[in-house]
DNA sequence: CTTAAATATGCAATCGATTGCATTATTTAT
DNA sequence: ATAAATAATGCAATCGATTGCATATTTAAG
């Protein structure tokens, strides 16, 4: 009874119809070489057998999957599902379908899944890697066979591969010299693996703000981890042993919020004593209290470039020589955790 | 140059050595049929020749997918990422592959998707039904095709489906009168869609813990919404206008927040005048100030539960005969929006 | 040293849709 | 009215892997 039922193929309806299946393919792609009473004869018998395309037949055939992978580390993080959401309307828009993976931040399931995208024929992958990722072996092999593939967010420097980033050293370098503006003199950096690009982008921004604004680096105020929650309880607990430091720049949200609670807890104010900008512009960072300076990142804008990107490549209209890189722009959204000193700003 | 790649077949393999495609495949697929030194051989080669195989044909012909599809309303929510995160590790326990789509809460996406993970013969679907979906039909014709379907969070009766959700009766019952210990009088509800079964759960809960404790019910405390975020504004205005209300049972978290923040922001204090409970246990509601009471659901369990049932029912092990429920047990978690009148505890 | 049994490999059809080329039916032009 | 052009349909190969059955090879048993 829940028997799973043969479903209706293209040669189904041929016997039914006496067409031959080949006509019945053409008539149901709406080919101009099939009348137009034909066609509406084979539409009314396939709608009446409940026929559906068998799509891996289709593929196989033709080749072209109209299909493409998209792999982040974690579907749930707010910037990871603007760019999906980007990426979804985008190809929607081109009727193509799309696959999302989440490699959870490790090298192991990024390259099962790349192989799995690779197994099922996706046109194209679009990729922001694993914080682990640090050998690219697993991603040229595939760039190698010939498909194209574009990182985002997290820059991969690949012959042939385009990267679709914001200008995070721009990003930080603003983030950090609003503090100053505000005052900071003494600024902690909340770091991430620096073994991506876009943490030592960020890290450089914010040491170009300090040069510039003639504040001497002070490496032990660079903290590096993988900006977890637990980290920025770590970071708060280092900060509680360095009694100068009156701000923060951290390179997300998370952390910030997480190193904040824990200074509340632990009788400092925020903006007062410690001033806080994060990055992500994570939708709690409005909420809490004090509400987070933040960088907000255009993610839905980047999900539908990289991917309109993607299909240029996909049907031939661009060919990528040596790398290509495109930024966008980010924003500093300026909150409470930030107001202090208002008089030493310029306005 | 960036040429696609003709990717390597079994008949390549095939060619090079010698034996036929046939002895390849076995080989490839470590059949018992095969001598382990021919296996040997062919091993080698077809790393030589980087040969992978390809899914597309593989399913075609097995007319076995490997596949599970996954339509949640929306990846970005926590509750259905957690969720997502339990089946993908059930699923790759048991070598399947799993296909994310949302729905962005509506039908026509809903069915679009629903098509499109049918036309790749998917083994199985996992669905959270989107908002808007009041007619079943097309879910209904999906499994008339005699393809497993599952529903979880948000149950549907259709003959010989599962439903996997959480006792959302029990959930509400309990946060109701745990406002009501609390000395809530006068307590209004934030309903989603009643469409929903789940939302009219939820509303019963409220009523009957309402019932139990002798407070009359008042139509007018009941506020139906789709439950985001302006509909927290509309909510709080409302409330400013009803004097005597001191408690609000909400459906869900994002709804509850927005809603005190306008309470606040409008002189209100939140518990002391209101006390508030959530409903999703959103990362947000722990970092908010005062922190949110609210109902934990175990979306983790719910997906490794959900899947492990889909997959009982593809390989056959279960048949589903008239409707399953399986219900799962949330936790209320007390925080500061309900830390009032303390006095009037039991403990 | 046969014969039966077991092991290893090959052959060919199949999954369902697509498509170049061939064929037939219908118009159009002369 | 007939040749030429155009439109509509059919034939058969193809995409790549799998698998029932047939065949060949080896091993074991008598």
């Amino acid at each position: 009874m829940t028997r799973k039922k043969k479903k209706a193929t293209i040669h189904d309806i041929s016997k039914a119809l006496g067409f031959n299946s080949s006509t019945v393919s053409r008539a149901l792609n709406d080919s101009p070489l099939i009348a137009d009473k034909t066609k509406k004869i084979i539409l009314e018998k396939s709608k009446e057998l409940g026929y559906q395309r068998n799509s891996l037949a289709s593929k196989l055939r033709t080749n072209k999957t109209k299909t493409i992978g998209v792999i982040v580390p974690r579907i749930a993080r707010h910037f990871c599902s603007s760019v999906i959401a980007g990426i979804e309307e985008m190809a929607f828009d081109k009727g193509y379908d799309v696959i999302i993976c989440q490699s959870l931040e490790t090298v192991k399931r990024e390259k099962k899944l790349l192989d799995t995208l690779l197994a099922n024929r996706v046109d194209g992958v679009l990729i922001a890697i694993s914080m682990e990722t640090t050998n690219f072996d697993h991603l040229e092999n595939y760039k190698n066979e010939g498909f194209p593939l574009l990182f985002f967010d997290r820059p991969c420097d690949i012959e042939g591969c385009t990267n679709v980033v914001i200008d995070d050293f721009k990003a930080s370098f603003d983030a950090t010299e609003h503090l100053i503006r505000k005052g900071c003199k003494n600024i902690v950096h909340f770091s991430g693996p620096k073994t991506l690009a876009l943490y030592r982008n960020r890290w450089r921004g914010y040491r170009a703000a300090l040069e510039k604004n003639n504040i001497p680096l002070n490496d032990n105020y660079i903290f590096e981890s993988k900006l977890m929650e637990k980290d920025g309880v770590i970071g708060a607990q280092k900060i509680l042993s360095l009694p100068e430091v009156d701000g923060v720049f951290s390179a997300n949200d998370t952390t910030a919020i997480s190193a904040m609670q824990y200074l509340k807890k632990n009788g400092k104010n925020v903006p007062e004593d410690i001033a806080f900008v994060g990055f992500n512009n994570e939708p709690m960072s409005a909420v809490f209290a004090p509400s987070l300076t933040t960088i907000h990142q255009p993610g839905f804008e980047m999900g539908r470039m990289a991917s309109s990107l993607l299909f240029e490549e996909i049907d031939g209209t661009r060919r990528v020589k040596g790398d290509q890189v495109k930024v966008l722009n980010p924003e500093l959204i300026i909150r409470d955790s930030t107001s202090k000193h208002m008089l030493s700003e310029s306005i």
